[in-house]
DNA sequence: TTGACATGTGACCATCTGGTCACCTATCCT
DNA sequence: AGGATAGGTGACCAGATGGTCACATGTCAA
């Protein structure tokens, strides 16, 4: 299940995804797939994809779906396995890290 | 460069040899090997893909590799881009979510 | 110095993945 | 009814990926 959710966040057209259903929410297929550099099918497929992650759900309105995004297991991913590895020390070293930069100026 | 971590996090013997630093830091190869059900030639390009995504440090002892954990990478992921999705109203989600599991027991 | 140990390299193979297409179904509109 | 529109299916292909192996390099220790 969180192995669905990483593997669909690996690719950057599906995060893409992602960002222009945060943008804009409930579009469908063809909406989509005009904002991006890919055939309808393509499209389709990375939202299967995400679908089946469930960090995309959908409703039918007609003949058109809508697409809605679902940041549950994106938060679910953040509180058990991202916030395990970026807190609490990392925020120290990226603080150095700026300030580092910041010198460097 | 924030793709190369994604797709180093979506496989989950990566993120088992991850976790595995994160108990104890600076593992060599062979010792690692020995808690994956896998080949060394096998946990070797695992590393190397932590190593190209930036999540693994290395240092040499020797005729020894070790390995160490960074998380600057996780924690720029965080912050740039899970963070965006998992906060603030996911967590009311989850919350809800939380209390509707609660309250079938 | 010789043998055991830790790791690196390049080839190889099966499978997965991203993307396209021809074709189909369902719905809308006049 | 019938054309146009929105979406689904299954086949197909090239390239990426996960894993293994034979072989080579470098290092330790007696």
């Amino acid at each position: 299940m969180i192995d669905d959710v990483f593997k669909a966040l690996a690719d950057p057209t599906r995060r893409r995804l992602l960002d222009e259903l945060f943008e804009r929410d409930g579009q469908t297929l063809s909406a989509l797939e005009q904002r991006l550099p890919m055939t309808r099918f393509g499209v389709a497929k990375h939202l299967k994809v995400l679908e089946g992650a469930g960090l995309v759900t959908t409703r039918r309105r007609g003949r058109e779906k809508l697409h809605f995004l679902n940041p549950v297991p994106i938060r679910e991913v953040h509180d058990r396995w991202v916030s395990k590895y970026a807190e609490p020390w990392a925020s120290a070293l990226t603080g150095l890290k700026r300030d580092l930069e910041e010198e460097q100026k």
